[in-house]
DNA sequence: TTAAAAGTATGACAAATATCATATTATAAG
DNA sequence: CTTATAATATGATATTTGTCATACTTTTAA
């Protein structure tokens, strides 16, 4: 059973708040788990006994619309913990979680960190940041979805997708996302995304080499958005 | 200056919480407000130095786009509470509230809010998980930007209006909303609302007299939106 | 009371987006 | 290696939605 004093998770969590003794006894409860890519961590409506840190890989946070498409809310990067809201208002699960990568997360049981989160009052102060943080961007989000047209929203998507996972050595965007999956986030037909991209590629916006997508202009990317 | 004993925002807010001792100190550090349909509580960007309850009338929280279009993000009804998430993590509001109706509010400082907020865990954990529910509805809403038409944002929002404001003595739905801010709810263009609302009128979905809505078939409604 | 302004309504049209069909390419399984 | 399957791409077309123009109605203010 690995430490977790060291861990990634809790050098950018509200972990961080937690003190050694507390990083001792939730070394004890945790268990850890490999989760492949396209697995689930948990789905929409599944009662979460706890909560999840993301250890290594990405994972989308989405829920399946009465038309059949999965609509992607958000993607959760290493350091951050999944299922902090089931827990706090102890309901199921809004969203269900899927690997984009290959994971590590380790999973802690709900009686162990309300523990910590009644006892320590900058862990659970952190976690409430983390959640009013979470609600700006859900509040951003909703108004981009309700004004802004699907070019725009690839647009922004395509920067954020550089600035939050960054790029590999060749420069191209280092998650890779299927074209599916990034119609998505941006909120549109799988057909209307493939079509934009290619209408960026060959504006010179950015360039596709196979599943490698390279932002290019990266300017005039920014230009469209405002 | 009055008491906040029999107040109706301590009956459905998270202040349920608060003991005798605590609402006696709210009443001493409170400021009563009245503000007129049309007029700002606060502004986007504004720095609230506290939270407003809303004791009479109802609001919106709106943000404007870069089109220039106010999009109405959540209705504020009497015995919410205003601000608490820009309290919490001590930054700007990021939407405005503004008043649809004539308002009675109560600010209270920051500081005081706080003191009970550390002092009192029943208080923190109410208030906590209200905004567990504000990011639940939050994502809800972004997927409906996202994936379903104006037509049945539109019928979805008729029957939110009439399940949380209610109805006159007539039938009619009591909050009255003008078609622009109706608009700004379903995300879309003045006209199109309007237009749909004349479609929903001569189908006997609805019934349109003036600026008053009845909402004559409930069940073909509901069965728009599944 | 009347003029101005704002809000509501509707037509005509343009633009954005979805849907369906089909081809091509890449990937996985045998 | 080859075939089956999934992912990507693109055309044709329909539908949805936005924009602009204009008329009508209600409200506001002089």
């Amino acid at each position: 059973m690995s430490k977790c004093e060291q861990c990634i998770v809790r050098q950018f969590s509200s972990l961080k708040a937690l003190t050694k003794e507390e990083l001792l006894k939730m070394a004890d409860c945790k268990t850890s788990y490999t989760i492949k890519k396209g697995e689930p961590i948990f789905q929409e409506g599944e009662i979460t006994k706890g909560v999840f840190c993301i250890k290594e890989g990405v994972c989308k946070l989405s829920k399946l619309s009465a038309n059949g498409k999965d609509q992607i809310v958000k993607l959760v990067k290493p350091g951050e913990l999944l299922g902090q809201r089931s827990m706090i208002i102890d309901e199921p699960a809004n969203l269900s979680a899927i690997a984009l990568e290959d994971m590590e997360v380790c999973f802690i049981p709900r009686t162990d960190v309300m523990g910590f989160f009644n006892n320590n009052n900058q862990f659970s102060m952190n976690m409430m940041k983390t959640i009013c943080g979470d609600l700006k961007d859900a509040d951003d989000h909703m108004v981009d979805m309700a004004q802004k047209t699907v070019k725009v929203r690839l647009a922004e998507t395509l920067l954020y997708l550089e600035n939050t996972f960054g790029k590999n050595d060749d420069g191209s965007l280092h998650l890779q996302l299927s074209r599916e999956e990034l119609a998505g986030i941006i909120g549109t037909a799988t057909e209307s995304c493939i079509r934009l991209l290619s209408e960026f590629n060959k504006t010179g916006l950015i360039k596709i080499t196979g599943k490698k997508i390279f932002i290019e202009d990266r300017v005039k990317l920014k230009r469209m958005i405002d």
